[in-house]
DNA sequence: ATGAAAGCGCTAACAT
DNA sequence: ATGTTAGCGCTTTCAT
């Protein structure tokens, strides 16, 4: 294994130098750097990071803690945490919690009393107040994706927001029977969405001089499955059903689609049908939606947490970062009929 | 930050003796080792990472590489490759080639060269000989998932006896205009798939007797929406329509259940529609399919390497492990009407 | 079964 | 701008 020394030696400077010329890291003369990186390059030196990392208290390394990982909003997310990663030169290690309970402990006890990451990003979890405080007292950076966390900066749409355009649009393409799909306990208990998305539909609501009616809100667990079982429900029954169904995920949405197909109603024609993401699958399906955009959530993410890291710019930015979002009207919505 | 020799201290000994009591190498005494587990519990000690490694040159940590994540299989690999990696203590470091093109060689350049991984598991992946030559160089173990890597162990299943099982299915409910749904040569160059799983369908076919027509192939790219138009070609013909499908893919296969559906067939009364993976939708969609199990190959993979990293235990095991499948039967595959 | 001590390969303070 | 050098905190021979 080539290491600092025979680089130094190659190029004739010190170890020191050699440090300073490939991190970047205090001053060396152009002249020198360049002889240093060609030693390098020539000998096939890389550092040892563990060296590196023992030395300077840096791991170069970010940990990522996830409840799933096989959902669009979670791995999409993550994969745009690792390309902004990448680029830093930093690297991402994965925790999912998937399957609950114990893991969760273990995963707190063994990258946070393991010193491996430099800062930590928590995607649509709720961490205890403790497991917070342990953090800081490590003095880990943490930025939260999606999810409350108490006193935390955390990135995420402004849901209350997004739920109103959302509802605004079908109310402004004249319809004034809208249902919601929106998420049960059990969701909140294992997403942590803020349900703020019924607040904001029940808010355009109001503003356009409708009250809200109890029976046309449905809880579901935000798969295609539960939304298409709300929407049999919602859409069977033939008085006062609904012109419009605002789903509060895409994978609902189209489940939704799918019921109205099954009882033979035509999407838009007898009901529209919107949703919140831009998942993958909602351009197959023509369902409109309000965007978000999960990888860009995990780049300001890295971005937040490189800036903490970097030596002198501890400022603490704003709590609430609101993210963008976007309507994207496809064919699922229309006026309604006659 | 409480050390070794604080510990050390506290417990009486040496510090080499709370390093083997703490990390099970070596022999000490139960009592000093009660003793020392004590210590150090008392004084909440964790061994910092970069030292140990340091001095070890075990880094507990081994690199998985995917090509992209939000997607079932994958994420569903990696979820399996995580659960198995905590329980050993070792972290997991993604490395997402999303984007393709120079995100490859960084990450190669970037973790093989900084020593941060013990080992590799690479998904979906087909890696060049130099890829494969430089692990074997820096004597890291590398096992693939799914994907054809010359001269490397890989985790999966026999996809000849899958695409075989899934026809022979179909053959013996007494189809026998079966078409196939298939990779295309990009899929071929992004997922790797072997193109096997058009062979296993032909062999099924002639050895029923039937031989295969070319009209009743058609190349798509493993997506809901490619599966879908490739079936409205299959199925639009009112001449000769197959009356049964078997896509090389769940989410292709649901493609097709859809597109039967704006066709006015019913599935299975006018097309049965049989498709592999047990996709997280596909129950939902009563899709008859060959299930495989991701998590459980995330989890071997692990296995494979973890136990080739223990010391003496360097046995070559053989190269090819086929993996498990088995065929689900829903409500999408029946009897070909009359 | 336990202890003493020599590194592991680099970084950063200090000196020049 | 560059060199000298003392650690970083542990693991692991080698003794005992």
């Amino acid at each position: 294994m080539v290491g600092i020394d025979d680089v130094a030696r190659h190029a004739g400077v010190s170890t020191a130098t050699v440090s300073r010329a490939l991190s970047g890291n205090g001053h060396v003369s152009p002249a020198t750097r360049l002889k240093v990186e060609a030693s390098a390059g020539e000998l096939g030196y890389v550092v040892s990071s563990t060296a590196s990392s023992l030395a300077s208290g840096r791991m170069k390394n970010i940990g990522v803690v996830v409840p799933f990982l096989d959902r669009w909003f979670f791995s999409s997310v993550v994969e745009g945490a690792q390309k902004s990663l990448l680029k830093n030169g930093f690297d991402l290690t994965l925790f999912s919690l998937t399957g609950g309970g114990g893991e969760r402990r273990i995963v707190f006890n063994h990258f946070l009393l393991r010193q491996r990451v430099d800062a930590v990003i928590a995607i649509s979890l709720e961490l205890t107040t403790t497991e917070v405080a342990t953090l800081h007292a490590l003095d880990k950076p943490l930025v939260g994706v999606g999810g409350p966390i108490e006193g935390v900066r955390t990135l995420t749409i402004d849901d209350v927001a997004v739920a109103r355009l959302a509802t605004e649009h079908l109310l402004s393409l004249g319809h004034t029977r809208i249902a919601h799909i929106g998420g049960n306990e059990d969701v909140d208990r294992d997403f942590h969405l803020p349900t703020n998305r019924r607040v904001g539909y029940e808010l355009a609501l109001t503003a356009a001089g409708i009250t809200p009616a109890a029976e046309l809100f449905r809880p579901a667990d935000f798969t295609m499955k539960s939304g298409y079982q709300a929407a049999i429900q919602l859409l069977g029954n033939p008085r006062g059903r609904p012109s419009a169904v605002f789903a509060g995920s895409d994978e609902m949405a189209i489940g939704v689609i799918l019921a109205a197909r099954d009882l033979g109603l035509v999407v838009p024609r007898d009901v529209s049908v919107i949703g919140i993401d831009d998942h993958e699958l909602a351009d197959f399906f023509g369902l409109t939606t309000i965007a978000q955009f999960p990888q860009g959530q995990g780049e300001k993410a890295v971005e937040i947490l490189l800036d903490r890291l970097r030596p002198g710019q501890n400022q603490l930015s704003s709590l609430n970062t609101p993210m963008p979002f976007e309507l994207l009207v496809r064919s699922s919505t229309a006026r309604p009929g006659e």
